[in-house]
DNA sequence: CTCCTTGTACGACTCCTATCGTACTAGGTG
DNA sequence: CACCTAGTACGATAGGAGTCGTACAAGGAG
């Protein structure tokens, strides 16, 4: 993998609910991934995050919150990024690790090719 | 790639509408693979098809033909399958090359990881 | 405590899409 | 010609998903 894995600290909230690795479905990936709005914000994070995770602010998209969570939450349903609470925020990061041993080569697409 | 590239004889058909390579885009494919039927669909046509395409009665599909036309119709447009009409029958074949050409690696994990 | 901030929850609205019945067209066969 | 067959076209329907406003909850700062 060519884009950064991101460290989270022993003592970092726990992750929200989440599909387990063996429950991620192709479908489910390939539907949350087929929004526009929710490719970007991926891609983002595959090409943009750095040491850590980032909030809903970080991604400067102009929609209302609301909005805003819908999606997140339908990404963290299919099981591509993984939330955790920090006090007030809620920070995202892609599953690259699990996505890349259960859809090899599915982020690579999405990195390329979403322009 | 390890599933056969059909070879279209040089009198056959012209194609039905379709897009170019560069026309293809991967919000579109996610989009009209997100769909468990016609994910099921190019499966099966990359798994199973042997030396030539195939009309939609050879996928044994129990819905309706006006469902089948229309979920055809959807994989052409998103320039997954292309189809071909002989007399009276049409048929289709994955765009092996061209999907492999633009996003390589993404009818890899459809043959893999459609379960 | 009060105020601000981050994000959720709920509901409404709209649009898209999957499904399917029916009617129809085109090509092939006898 | 009549008949069958593969598939389209059109329309109706129902369910799902994207968008957003508003109200609300929880954490942090003063």
């Amino acid at each position: 993998m060519s884009w950064k894995v991101i460290e989270i600290p022993v003592d970092a909230p726990a992750p929200l609910p989440e599909p387990r690795v063996d429950e991620l479905r192709l479908e489910n990936v390939f539907g949350v991934l087929a929004d526009p709005l929710r490719l970007g914000i991926v891609r983002k994070l595959l090409l943009e995050s750095e040491a850590f995770d980032h909030t809903c602010g970080w991604f400067g998209l102009d929609r209302p919150k609301s909005t805003l969570t819908h999606h997140f939450r339908a990404l963290r349903d299919a099981g591509v990024i993984r939330q955790r609470q920090y006090g007030l925020e809620r920070r995202s990061h892609v599953r690259v690790e699990d996505l890349e041993a259960r859809f090899p080569g599915l982020l690579r697409l999405v990195v390329d090719r979403a322009a």
